[in-house]
DNA sequence: AGCACGCCGACT
DNA sequence: GTCGGCGTGCTC
């Protein structure tokens, strides 16, 4: 038997959100001891001369011979990270190739990250007072009494006083005040709502469910490929259902665009359960606590963005992605993760079913499909009897155009509004117009900071950068030639609507972009107020999908050819499912819908296939021509990029990285050091290297082996670098 | 990433 | 004579 004091007490191995790719040995503090229960709780430690919150990754004997410093505190009685999620987070730092500390650091909500105990579960709901019971029935008609006349049957919780009142909330602090409602504490889990049936399912939706209902005793990924209006969300619901028949916890990854309220009251009404929300609309207290609330068992439900895929589900039994195409579950700095890819690794690991559902599946996606690796549900009927949009294209080669717009374009809108309905011009540039140009000398107006033109705004007034956000006035006349003919070129939405208004004064002209809808539920209430009458909407990407427009019978696409010849490689591919899905908001009722598609180029090959075969066709000829180049998914890509005051110092940084991974000998593209797309951005001069390879574990173990002396290299200090693996813009 | 330490310009 | 610029070095 070993003397136990021969070797040195455990110590804590911790990882600490810094960008440092290690961990760091802690004693406990005086009196504790550390034990393998201890993997997974957060401590306090001194940290240089800060202190710092860290996650315990490993209990070990302390290595090397250096006097190792004390925690703190240890912060959680029970550890924070367990299970699955503690080891889907492992794999998640190690594919990122990011620091552990960090990644565990971005998958918690700000309270918890800064060390805060968890937070109270309880919902909170309103009652009646004994006093509010009695003066219920004397109460004058208006808001306050409605609410009373919700709240006589007993207590309601405010996610369902939400959907089912408007403005509730200062009715309530009327009641409250005086005397005749409260706010209660409850239990998260005794409030449910009663469910509701939904529709009949038609056969294809029931073979999907039926599918998704075979697959739910262990890992499965399965892609619902389900054309516009042909109801999957139906089928999510029915899943869902399922799954909460069988006592288990539901996780739906969402679109950034796609959380509405009505989305989040479609699934209230139906589950039977709370079903919570998690977007970036929360308070740092609301996320912490559901969070929490899905930890310990209590949540069943969450319909999320990105940042969801991070909840603990210690008894899931679904997960479901919506819209699995959509770019904004790639996040763009930070841990570079995408949210669809470890939503999969996680329903691995947890052995649950997850669910991909898109009208137009990414090339990754639809490729796992077709080789048989996920399975392959397809919806090809629209719901009801709404008939898919007839396509036109608008040849407006050699035909005059007002701010981009033909005139068959002006007569198709004409004859819309004339039968009642609905226009939708689409154009994915926001501002007037994307440039500012002096006529007489050629001069532009660039951003000083970035190397990018300045967009015309406030109707030809202002110069904004969409870049880096700088603004200037348009000057009186050009800063080269002083010259008096500054004149915006090409248009952007401001102006579409500006033209279209002039055109059609008779009816409203509403724009949506960015400028126009800045608050969470403002398109919510933009599109509220426009309502079903005839009138003109005018906007960009936020219009593609989402709201429902029953009395939408023409949609306009302006602007095609910008996409038809860009470099990235996966510019046709956004591109289709961008034309898909706008197409795809026409004639969505009993009104049958058009699609006017106006461009330069009508015999393009990408459009051609669209409108003959539709996205699959186009998916086809676009996956073999992936093939051939050695693009994704046949090919894996991981980019490292520096941005520096001084070119030089990104140069020499990705030159040293270049060298790294050269050294490792393995069988990789290199391409670069190469000036990054937009080489100057926000003042900053910005350089990449490109890394692909056939094999995806070749080009993990080449950055594995290369990393240490990358972070090591001296040139690293003078630049601001990081490492993108899977990225989707190569700039 | 922070944060401290450390040597060179315009100020109470 | 000091306050403060950001170069470089370290963090168990």
């Amino acid at each position: 038997m070993p003397d136990p004091s021969s070797s040195p007490p455990p110590v804590w191995r911790l990882a600490l959100p810094v960008p440092l790719p290690r961990l760091f040995d802690y004693r406990p503090p005086d009196g504790e001891t550390a034990v393998a229960g201890d993997v997974g709780s957060r401590v306090r430690v001194p940290f240089g001369s800060r202190e710092l919150i860290g996650v315990v990754a490993e209990v070990g004997a302390p290595e090397g011979g250096t006097e190792l410093r004390s925690a703190l505190a240890r912060l959680d009685p029970e550890p924070l990270f367990q299970g699955e999620l503690l080891e889907s987070l492992h794999w998640l730092a190690r594919y990122t190739h990011a620091p552990l500390g960090e990644v565990l650091a971005t998958a918690l909500p700000a309270p918890l990250r800064r060390g805060e105990p968890l937070p109270d579960t309880h919902a909170w709901a309103w009652q009646l007072t004994e006093a509010g019971k009695t003066a219920r029935e004397r109460l004058r008609a208006g808001k306050p009494r409605r609410l009373a006349d919700r709240l006589h049957d007993g207590p309601c919780d405010e996610d369902r006083l939400d959907d089912e009142l408007d403005d509730w909330r200062s009715a309530a602090r009327a009641l409250a005040k005086r005397g005749l409602a409260e706010r209660i504490a409850v239990p998260a889990l005794t409030l449910a709502p009663r469910a509701q049936p939904g529709p009949a399912l038609n056969a294809e939706q029931q073979v999907a469910v039926d599918a998704i209902h075979a697959a739910r005793d262990g890992f499965a990924a399965l892609l619902l490929d389900g054309v516009t209006g042909s109801g999957k969300t139906e089928v999510y619901l029915h899943a869902i259902a399922d799954c909460l028949a069988r006592g288990k916890q539901a996780l739906v990854l969402v679109p950034e665009i796609g959380l509405t309220p009505q989305t989040l009251a479609r699934f209230r009404a139906r589950l039977g359960v709370p079903v919570h929300a998690l977007h970036s609309g929360l308070s740092d207290g609301e996320r912490a606590r559901t969070w929490t609330a899905f930890a310990r068992g209590e949540a069943r439900v969450v319909v999320g963005t990105r940042s969801a895929v991070f909840l603990p589900l210690p008894e899931a039994g679904l997960i479901v992605v919506d819209e699995e195409h959509d770019g904004s579950f790639k996040q763009l700095d930070g841990i570079r993760y995408h949210a669809r890819d470890f939503a999969l690794v996680r329903g691995k690991a947890l052995g649950v079913p997850v669910l991909l559902g898109s009208a137009t599946p990414s090339l990754e996606s639809l490729r796992n499909a077709l080789t048989g690796r996920y399975t392959h549900l397809r919806l090809q009927q629209r719901a009801g009897q709404a008939q898919p949009p007839s396509v036109r294209i608008c040849d407006v080669r050699k035909r005059p155009l007002e701010a981009g717009l033909s005139p068959e374009l002006f007569d198709a809108v004409a004859r819309a509004l004339d039968a009642d309905g609905q226009v939708l011009v689409f154009k994915n540039r926001r501002g007037y117009a994307p440039v500012l140009l002096c006529h007489d000398c050629g001069w532009s107006a660039q951003c000083q900071r970035c190397d990018a033109p300045m967009t015309v705004h406030g109707g030809g007034r202002r110069l904004q950068c969409h870049h880096c956000g700088a603004r200037r006035p348009v000057p009186d006349a050009c800063p080269d030639c002083g010259g008096l003919a500054l004149q915006p070129q090409g248009a952007g939405t401001e102006r579409i609507e500006e033209v279209l208004a002039a055109r059609f004064p008779d009816v409203p002209v509403l724009r949506i972009d960015r400028g126009t809808t800045q608050r969470r539920d403002a398109l919510e209430q933009h599109l509220a107020a426009f309502g079903t009458q005839r009138g003109i909407l005018v906007g960009t990407q936020m219009l593609a999908k989402g709201h429902d427009l029953p009395n939408l019978t023409l949609v306009a696409v302006v602007g095609v050819d910008e996409g038809l010849f860009s470099a990235d490689f996966r510019a046709p591919e956004k591109l289709a499912q961008l034309l898909i899905q706008v197409a795809g908001r026409a004639g969505r009722a009993q009104r049958a819908g058009e699609v006017l598609l106006q461009t330069h180029h009508p015999g393009h090959p990408l459009l051609a296939t669209l409108i003959a075969g539709g996205y699959h066709a186009f998916a086809d000829s676009e996956l073999e021509q992936r093939e051939m180049a050695g693009f994704p998914p046949f090919a894996h890509m991981a980019m490292l990029r520096a941005e520096a005051q001084q070119v030089d110092a990104c140069d020499a940084f990705l030159r040293s990285a270049r060298d790294a991974l050269r050294d490792t000998g393995a069988p990789l593209d290199v391409h670069g050091p190469l000036p990054a797309p937009m080489p100057r951005r926000a003042g900053f001069q910005r350089m990449q290297l490109l890394l692909s390879g056939a094999d995806r574990r070749s080009l993990h173990a080449a950055l594995d082996a290369a990393l240490p002396a990358i972070y090591a290299a001296p040139e690293a200090r003078r630049v601001r670098w990081s490492l993108d693996v899977d990225p989707v813009d190569l700039y």
